[in-house]
RNA sequence: UCCGGUGUAGCUCAGAGGUAGAGCGCUUGACUGUUAAUCAAGAUGUCGCUGGUUCGAUCCCAGCCGCCGGAGCCA
């Protein structure tokens, strides 16, 4: 049986067909009702006549709610009334299980539409990003997999810390205190040395207190790691894997990107190079712009958005100052006082999508980084065996999911680029 | 944590020191072309919580809590 977005056409026209699926809207008009019904691909209007169908189904039909499930047969009619401009017209309307009054109407608040989370995904906006989700998921994968990259996982539960030690969650492990991953990257640099060219797509966390339209505390990440290779080649893959999953959305989304309001020409301008910047002509940059920022200070959102300017692709900043960036990060020999690092921030959210580095290799410098954050050197052992045991050059960046969902799907809000958000104040449901 | 805002019907909101309102939704009825229709009738409240002022507080005051937006941090 085809699926609605099929019906939407003439080939269907004079057709019988039975379809499948939930109450969009319903309305009756004394023996004929109207009931647009969807399914994962699109609405068609069922139109059921009192004289047309059995007694049951017109009384099931007038009395049904939205959201209610359905399986209605009858015939395609092309009718400019309709909405979409084709409906069935119905022989048979079979409620499947009908809905309580559904607690979504017109109206809606933010928080309502986020306690009714697990309703609000069947809505057009929700399932429309999570079409897309689902793409750059797969082209994530796609991109790894057919570049030589093996796909290998890390744990969740770890008991060492990647980017500091107020942004863990902590877990109550048998009696002992563990945390939930930040990243795989420590892990990475162990494996990569094994496998050379490594990958994984999992979650992180991150117990930050912050309330923006950017942040979730559980967030999906996707991370790279290859040895023999440094920061310029980490930066011409991160090119490259944005740029797939910008032009894989465009050939796949053209429906949900529509939906969306987004032109998908947007997506297919997006191929390296990508503009490039160091930190200190940023910082020039800004304080030509008359802005009052300092040397050695991360830059803010304020400042990257205002760095971003006219910029259409992602904007590459390099070598930020070593002494605010974390202990794996190694110095510039050229300019010890910057690190060979770097983050991509988007264009329109003005927010970083990618951050990533080449990996110090200098086993002194890590543990004199560590001990200056107070860190306990014996957790982080294991660790340094990847330097005590034949280290190369490596690096590696992290992309995070739901900033790259956010900035192709155009929206306001970062949780709307997952199903089930979780922020500082939301872990229902 | 700081700054700003907000909390009243299922939802979105208005309201005033004298025991509560609208629209939507829901229920009932009417309607054979509706577009989250229209018309008529009906049901619906811990006015966030605690304390204070007052003859009387949902309204004024204090504290607390929830939520929203922004900042710091980061992907």
């Amino acid at each position: 049986m085809p699926k609605i977005a099929e019906i939407l056409s003439d080939d269907y026209e004079g057709k019988e067909v039975e379809i499948k699926g939930w109450i969009y809207r319903t309305r009756s008009s004394g023996s004929l009702v109207f009931v647009v019904v969807r399914d994962s691909t699109g609405v068609v209007q069922v139109t059921v006549n009192k004289d047309d169908v059995p007694e049951k189904d017109f009384s099931d039909a007038e009395k049904a709610l939205i959201e209610s499930s359905v399986i209605a047969k009858g015939t395609v009619a092309k009718d400019e009334r309709a909405p979409g401009g084709y409906e069935i017209r119905a022989s048979g309307f079979n409620v499947v299980g009908f809905a309580d009054k559904y607690p979504i109407t017109k109206d809606q608040s933010t928080e309502l539409l986020l306690d009714q989370r697990h309703l609000w995904i069947r809505s057009r906006k929700m399932t429309n990003v999570l079409k897309i989700r689902s793409t750059v998921f797969g082209a994530i994968h796609d991109y790894f997999r057919n570049n030589g990259y093996w796909e290998v996982q890390a744990p969740i539960l770890t008991p060492s810390m990647v980017e500091g030690g107020s942004t863990l969650f902590k877990v109550d492990y048998y009696d002992k205190e563990i945390y939930l991953a930040q990243s795989w990257q420590l892990y990475a640099e162990a494996m990569v040395m094994a496998l050379e060219k490594i990958y994984c797509i999992a979650p992180s966390f991150r117990a930050e207190k912050f309330r923006t339209t950017r942040h979730l505390t559980e967030y999906w990440h996707a991370e790279m790691e290859i040895a023999w290779e440094g920061m310029d080649e980490c930066i011409k893959e991160g090119e490259k894997l944005i740029s797939h999953i910008c032009q894989t959305v465009a050939e796949r989304n053209l429906p949900e990107l529509e939906a969306l309001k987004r032109d998908p020409e947007y997506l297919k301008s997006q191929v390296p190079p990508f503009p490039r910047m160091k930190y200190d002509e940023a910082i020039e940059m800004l304080q030509k712009k008359g802005m009052n920022v300092d040397w050695g200070k991360d830059l803010r959102t304020l400042e990257e958005r205002a760095l971003m300017g006219d910029f259409n692709k992602p904007l590459i900043v390099t070598h930020y100052p070593k002494e605010i960036m974390a202990f794996y990060k190694p110095r510039d020999p050229e300019n010890p006082d910057v690190a060979l690092c770097f983050d991509f921030i988007a264009p329109e959210i003005g927010d970083e999508i990618i951050g990533g580095s080449e990996r110090d290799a200098d086993i002194k410098e890590i543990i004199k980084s560590l001990e200056r954050e107070g860190e306990d050197i014996s957790r982080y052992d294991w660790y340094l065996d990847s330097r005590r045991f034949g280290s190369v050059q490596h690096s590696g960046f992290g992309m995070g999911i739901e900033r790259v969902v956010q900035w192709i799907c155009g929206l306001e809000h970062i949780r709307d680029a997952i199903p089930f958000p979780r922020t500082v104040a939301r872990y229902y449901p």
